[in-house]
DNA sequence: TTATTACCTTGCCCCGGATCAATACCGGCA
DNA sequence: TGCCGGTATTGATCCGGGGCAAGGTAATAA
């Protein structure tokens, strides 16, 4: 709990009287490795700060799982589409490693907004944050070729490549298990 | 100018002094087809609303351009890395139509952000609108075959196929003009 | 008008990478 | 200890789609 109100502190300080409110509503999860966090067909009505773990985003498309993200402590995530709109969502969140999280749902946060105006900055930052990672990810993708991609990879969250199984690494970057595999045997 | 007032109403009505502190500050640009808004290596210090028009922007790669979003009247858009961070910018802004745009300096907003508290709220749902579009976009794109990510086009935006010379659709779309024009012409 | 420069289409060849299938490599558990 | 399901490698085959080049058409210039 303190990690998620320091991080929210190093973007802008907190006003006054909401770290407390905080206090009373964020709740706290534990999960293990498989475990979900959220299964397609159901609303994202929360936003998860990661404390420690590592969670993927999946769809199913046709008979196979398709990755949109990983994220780790530090992380704040949500299933984009459903969380925005609070439509079903076609995503799975679900743990890889043991994860524990601090929610807020979203009726809550919308709570927040409106009683603490100034934390609409701190939404905006972190929206921003994640808004700039999602436009990176599409130039790394865009017009280029596995190894290429898989380069883009380790150059820019290295650790995934030592704790995300491979075959959701494969489906993350647009390619085949297989391909991956000679990618990473070839030196 | 009445029509980027309306559009930030409609998100939320704006706080006393805003729309005058506007009036004063905007900038009014025209710009012909071909006509640069922003170049690559300059840092994109302004955000543009487009009142009648048509912009895309690209990125060279190699001997080509990469095309990572087209945006038309009623849109506000930025370079996004080059905004967010105010780093010198990869990505040119170039009009396709004869386009009219307003915009607000980087500094300007920040200054908004601060004597207007209650306008974070607006940057946010217009950053999480944005958001939630590349987000889309990059579902679409991943593990798809060409006339897949074809037809998402056409459902999404059919406009731009109309609007959008066919090299320009094609590298947004990642795949070679030679491809879209294939499709296209079966069926 | 003709010349010039885009831009789009078509055909051919070839390569990156998917798919399938078989094998090897675990870690968990009875 | 040996069986087992899930996961990673390796090889063989095949195809989507890229690259290149040539013609066609439309738009702009002279």
């Amino acid at each position: 709990m303190t990690a998620l109100l320091t991080y929210l502190q190093s973007i802008r300080p907190l006003p006054d009287g909401l770290p407390d409110f905080l206090h009373q509503i964020v709740q706290r999860k534990l999960l293990v490795p498989k475990a979900y966090l959220l299964r397609e067909g159901d609303v994202c009505d929360e936003v998860y700060f990661i404390q420690r773990g590592l969670l993927r985003c999946f769809a199913r498309q046709g008979r196979t799982e398709v990755c949109s993200w990983f994220m780790k402590e530090g992380d704040v995530c949500i299933a984009v589409e459903s969380w925005f709109r609070q439509v079903q969502s076609r995503e799975n969140i679900q743990a890889i490693e043991r994860t524990e999280v601090y929610s807020i749902s979203w009726r809550q946060l919308q709570e927040i907004y409106e009683r603490y105006p100034a934390f609409n900055f701190t939404g905006r930052v972190l929206t921003e944050k994640y808004y700039l990672q999602s436009e990176q990810r599409l130039a790394a993708m865009r017009l280029r070729r596995s190894h290429e991609r898989y380069r883009w990879l380790m150059e820019s969250s290295p650790e995934l490549l030592l704790r995300v199984p491979a075959k959701h690494l494969a489906s993350y970057l647009g390619m085949s298990e297989v391909m991956l595999s000679n990618i990473r045997s070839r030196r």
